[in-house]
DNA sequence: GGCGGATTTTGCAACGTTTTTAACGCGCGG
DNA sequence: CCGCGCGTTAAAAACGTTGCAAAATCCGCC
């Protein structure tokens, strides 16, 4: 004889189906059928139903409870690489947000943003396990980033995007979309050797998840886990063998959060590091634009003394700079509508046995102002 | 004997706590000992537990289920006016996301950004009722908002950003967060009213969930329910009556998307209604940008033969520009350390007896190249 | 008046978890 | 030798909802 539990919050206990019910006198299923199918309970009995719930304040259904028992909680979540307030700096990610919702607007789906902190490797779970979503997009996760492990092992239709392909095995059934990182790379960097081009510095992404910012030594360079930045310094190296030039040892200096302070430090390192530099590649236009600002730190002029050649294509960001187009917000749009019909689909296996789909949006080298022969 | 219930996904069911209890031939409660309280179980005891679990790929506890008893979610709801592939077009947004998430990621609070279709009343409803979090910040939504019902309507913590001081009293026991709108709009308009400018347009955000984007009669201006566009008029015509202009018929421009496109052909609709203008303020940096553009368009120089004012001081949008400046990250920030006061406050009173808090951050003019005398 | 069929309403069960309380085993002091 | 307390584990009771099948009601009609 005694109340077991109380542990919760007690105060004002908010209404429910079954509160409702009793003061309309009926069945807790019909109060539901009330709120969730429209025209299978009777009018008379919908209205007093109606009436008990204004009564007692209820107005729908709990959505914990309700995503307990139909399996489902239109929410997807987004798990993003660094802290939020960094990457809502980072254009791209927005740009990529807006693809996300775009697809997701329409369908009455939430975006569910997961916090996730790189430093703090065995925090980072929790948040990512507890939310409740129906799928998840990653993006642009490390190979090697634990935050991967976090997400395989929510066991729930995942769509990857700008992420290692090699590792898509790793999440079991996991999806994929991307651009051809090598190929748009070595397109970039064509251009800069057709120009005349011989000693061109890279402003790079994160290589890894341990890795520190700073110039990237070659070791660190092949240890490469970030498919990103991994599949461009290796398009980048083609361009060089192709044309002949083997065996360039090619500066790069990596920065994490892409914005332009971050580049102009970048680019700074870059050059003091190979002063020989006439061109200098970012891995984004967020970086590109620092670069253009170091260069201005130091009195060179852009394209006559250094040529920047950017990445990403983002509208402001990317005035009169020489960039590599890249459908940021497509990708999100198309990411989300794969993990839609993933989620809808009845060909959803949770046990790893679908074949995993690759996508990859086509993307295209953009000359502008910023780029000419070396002086 | 009958099998009732199947109308859920089927295949290959996640194993869940009483599962992995079973396997390893313990009580549920334990399992969820072994994952909850570490410490609490005997050392043999866990590693049987771990070894089932492994076994049938369990690795936390299912959300919904989670969240159902404890009564927690770990989410925090945001609310934005516009459909969210515009909001995130909005770098006022993005801010104030950004303060949001500087807040919540310590906290392990993930953020769940709930669409909403301004134009389709109705159906607005659903998603956000239905999706789960423990508290909600809802951003300058205009006060005949069905929205704003909605979210009444969830009786959950709520804090208000920017929006109907005048309404907090219906959202029961919500806060607020926000500026001084008429105050910061009048020493805008007072610093042109100085420089000698005597015919100054308006480009004005939205002024009501209903209205309809272009040039705004006196009525519709009279009839705005949106706290900041109303608010900043207010303060504009109380600038002029300072002045002795009492009856000044301010021309006024709204559009509902923030963007640079929207200023120009606001600022168009101004010029062509208002040819005598000599300077336009807009309520967002954004649309001052647009002006900006609109300016040359006309071949008008800025700020010779026409000064423009912004609003936000939103960084790279507010080269050169005069604006306002208001902390719009800083009021992310504080919004959202209000509401995760309220959820975890024990004085948390659902019933609206709770007074409401209001929080007013300081804003300050910032006069830079884009303002001169009239010509 | 009763009966088949269509329409409404209800009862039941289960979704997966956590918390509280009780039970159990065991060593130790009285 | 008994009882008490301590440290662990188990049992049971919710949390709030919805789908299904069965039951109840209604209707027209023979």
């Amino acid at each position: 004889m005694s109340i077991p539990d109380s542990g919760r919050r007690s105060v004002a206990a908010r209404a429910g189906v079954v509160d409702v019910a009793r003061l309309a006198g009926v069945a807790p299923s019909t109060v539901s059928n009330v709120f969730n199918r429209p025209g299978t309970v009777s009018d008379q009995l919908t209205a007093r139903v109606l009436d008990a719930a204004r009564e007692l304040r209820f107005t729908g259904a709990d959505p914990a409870g309700r995503s307990l028992r139909k399996g489902r909680t239109n929410a997807i979540g987004v798990v993003l690489r660094e802290r939020l307030s960094y990457s809502f700096d980072d254009i791209a990610v927005v740009r990529l947000l807006q693809g996300i919702s775009e697809a997701a607007d329409p369908r009455q789906q939430a975006l569910v943003i997961v916090p996730s902190f790189p430093e703090a490797g065995a925090t980072a779970g929790p948040s990512i396990q507890h939310v409740a979503a129906d799928g998840i997009i990653a993006y642009s996760l490390v190979g090697d980033d634990p935050l991967l492990e976090v997400v395989r092992r929510r066991h729930v239709p995942t769509v990857l995007v700008d992420s290692p392909r090699e590792r898509e095995a790793v999440v079991a059934g996991a999806h994929f979309v991307g651009i051809d990182e090598a190929g748009s790379a070595r397109s970039a960097v064509e251009h800069l050797l057709a120009l005349g081009h011989r000693h061109i510095g890279i402003l790079s992404t994160r290589l890894s998840a341990q890795a520190a910012p700073g110039l990237a030594t070659a070791a660190v360079q092949d240890a490469s886990t970030a498919s990103t930045a991994k599949g461009r310094l290796a398009g980048v190296r083609q361009a060089f063998a192709d044309a002949g030039m083997k065996r360039y040892e090619l500066p790069v200096v990596q920065g994490f959060i892409s914005n332009a302070e971050t580049g102009r430090v970048g680019t700074h390192t870059l050059l003091d590091a190979a002063p020989r530099t006439t061109a200098v590649f970012a891995f984004s236009d967020a970086l590109a634009l620092g670069a253009r600002v170091a260069a201005a730190d130091r009195g060179l002029s852009v394209p006559a003394e250094l040529s920047i050649v950017g990445f990403d294509d983002s509208a402001d960001a990317a005035e009169g700079l020489t960039t590599v187009h890249q459908p940021l917000r497509e990708k999100g749009r198309v990411a989300t509508e794969r993990l839609l019909a993933l989620v809808n689909g009845p060909e959803t296996l949770l046990d790893g046995l679908e074949p995993a789909t690759s996508i990859e949006l086509a993307t295209a080298l953009v000359v502008r102002g910023s780029t000419a022969p070396p002086a």
